[in-house]
DNA sequence: TATATTTGTGTAACATATACGCATTTTAAA
DNA sequence: TTTAAAATGCGTATATGTTACACAAATATA
């Protein structure tokens, strides 16, 4: 290890919201004295003896006061060696879901500001942040497909229509209901609650749960999870 | 950027080659004066002045005499802090393929030896090095059915029956040739030549080409690769 | 009591994946 | 020179899965 390196190592999450039919990403604003920089993604340098997943949520929870329902390692930008103007910094960017009916982010303080961005909405952001969002938007449509990650964006009970628009939005596509529903119904992972919705207009819908371990069964069983739209 | 990190980035390359019906991953083993140390995988620090990628492709060079066909990125293993127990060593691992066929690798020297090993014959690697060779495993597995990565590892004319065996091999299951053949066939994007295989047994068997051009106009008309095996 | 709204369900047409057998062309051995 | 062995090349029938599609039921509100 006689080597000099002078480069920093960092984590930044990109944290998935849903609501009112709408997909958003968790943003930060820090406010240097009077003046306010760009919006980022949480995050920050890695402590030494601090596993790159604690960092993560140390930040996430230090920052946003958010803690996570799904969480997993999206890419390390480590390409362009200017991506942080001051130093060399290298970033293991982290995908995260959470059910943002949940909790409370935090409030906006003098130091700092956060809030949901709808994802169609998101301003240039600072660094190379942006492109770390579409990065990990494009892993969101792709694993939606293959892996019952919808349900961490909701609560734990949710009616079809909310799950269906879920899909919907995410990958952008009509979807037929009544296939939509036969299919995932037929993976046998989510079952009914005798709970109604609360909702007041037209017929009332029944409240559906995730069960995750009918899916870990339904896996061992060498079934394999997987939503195809037209 | 107050604070005072104290951790290494490194970079690691899984190399996969491919040859007489097998599959292997390139080693190396360091000899430190007449001591001969752990097999590895090729890697080492990432200079300061320097992208991921092309340290990985440096140090293949380097300690092998290999460049690669494909290269992607891997995964980046940092949240043991004690993997390296000399210093904190976070690495981002490569993923990569290689015509073993196309040239040969750097011969062992007094400091260096470089061999393939056949996948499930790798002995016990320094580091967490086993396990990053799982995960690559993994990856390959998953994407060879989505990705037509499989070329990548065979050479540029190929038989069919190479790449039959090839997915057999990989994916560890049974393939009927003729679905198979059938299936490749129909996404329009490899072609015969009019060379035949010089192999002397059985009747001849042209050989084909992997045509990346007609590859990409597939995926523009929104198609995709699929390649799925009971 | 009628209307608007959203839920809940079944079936037929179509497309894709799977299973399967035989003739052809060569080399090597009898 | 004939025969056997080895591998290629091709087509079809069946099963499975995907898509398209329409109407009745339950509630709130006007």
């Amino acid at each position: 290890m006689s080597e000099n390196q002078n480069i920093k190592i960092a984590v930044d999450a990109i944290v998935f919201g849903y609501q009112n039919g709408k997909l958003y990403v968790l943003l930060i604003q820090q406010k240097f004295g009077s003046e306010t920089s760009y919006w980022a993604l949480p995050g920050g340098l890695v402590h030494n003896n601090e596993s790159l997943q604690d960092a993560v949520q140390r930040e996430l929870k230090e920052e946003t006061n958010v803690s996570v329902n799904y969480l997993e390692q999206l890419y390390t930008f480590g390409d362009d060696v200017n991506r942080d103007p001051r130093n060399r910094v290298i970033s293991v960017a982290y995908f995260a879901l959470v059910d943002s009916s949940k909790f409370k982010i935090k409030a906006d303080s003098d130091a700092e500001n956060v809030q949901w961005f709808e994802v169609d909405e998101i301003p240039k952001l600072a660094f190379d942040h942006n492109e770390m969002i579409e990065n990990a938007i494009k892993r969101l449509k792709a694993k939606l497909s293959y892996q019952p990650i919808g349900f961490d964006l909701l609560p734990k009970e949710f009616l079809f229509s909310e799950l269906e628009n879920l899909y919907c939005i995410i990958l952008d596509k009509e979807i037929d209901r009544r296939n939509f529903r036969k299919k995932i119904l037929s993976f046998g992972i989510i079952e009914e609650t005798n709970q109604f919705s609360p909702i007041k207009t037209g017929r009332p819908a029944k409240l559906f749960r995730f069960n995750s371990i009918k899916y870990k069964a339904f896996l061992d069983n060498g079934f394999h999870f997987e939503i195809k739209l037209a």
